[in-house]
DNA sequence: CTTGCCTTTGCAACATTGTTGCACGCCCAT
DNA sequence: ATGGGCGTGCAACAATGTTGCAAAGGCAAG
């Protein structure tokens, strides 16, 4: 179970939500998605992006992905399809705090339109 | 009671949620502060941030505030008083999308210790 | 083979947040 | 006084995320 979940999230491609894994897995039930999913996180296998829908979407690791003190890359969700992607060739750009601030954690969401809804 | 609501926002400094404005209001309603809220976002009085706590926040425009077309600043998160901040002075910075991706709105969230935090 | 343990799964319930329908009360103008 | 519009409160609801508990399965030791 735990494969086919992962194999689904390799195939697709783009960060997935609860919801939509349970369509996919039409009989299997939300929680054992639910703790398959905290548990690829657990394991660094997969990542959870929030991408402000109000759904939390988990994407899979790429091999150089460092989870481990922030989400590194940028993310991007398309109004129109929906779909939310790693752009993980875009790190996300450092700002400068006011002083005192100490960084922890970035999370940073690009909303628009991607390649194949732009068409 | 709007005028309530808008000075407590304006007095508070951070971005509040509905649920600390309940605690500030004990005796509103919840559906009360929910549609003040939503008038105030309409009028572009307020704007409303996405923290990733699961909960959103608001907090009153600035006078240079251009909500229309997206956030413009970023925003802070405090990870230990949990307050929200609006980085006013800071804009988000620009990303070089893949081709074929247009940009549309931009959400962008630090984590962090705030000055306050940090001492 | 049987027993017991551990893992995984499914069902159900629950908390939280956000949202909406409906009715009541208030104010104001006609 | 009457009616309409607005604001408010109560209640219910939907969606998401989360957890407790019991059943089912595999695996190893006896």
């Amino acid at each position: 179970m735990r494969q086919l979940v992962l194999k689904v999230l390799m195939d697709k491609g783009t960060a997935m939500s609860l919801s939509k894994l349970e369509e996919e897995f039409s009989h299997a039930d939300k929680s054992t998605l639910y703790r398959t999913l905290k548990t690829f996180e657990d394991k660094k296998i997969i990542h959870s992006v929030d991408d402000g829908t109000g759904s939390i979407k988990y994407a899979v690791c790429q091999d150089t992905c460092e989870c481990n003190p922030s989400d590194l890359h940028v993310h991007f969700y398309c109004t129109q399809c929906e779909n939310t992607f790693c752009l993980t060739d875009i790190p996300v750009p450092t700002v400068n705090l006011p002083a005192g601030f100490s960084l922890d954690r970035v999370n940073m969401v690009v909303r628009g339109l991607c390649a194949n809804c732009k068409k």
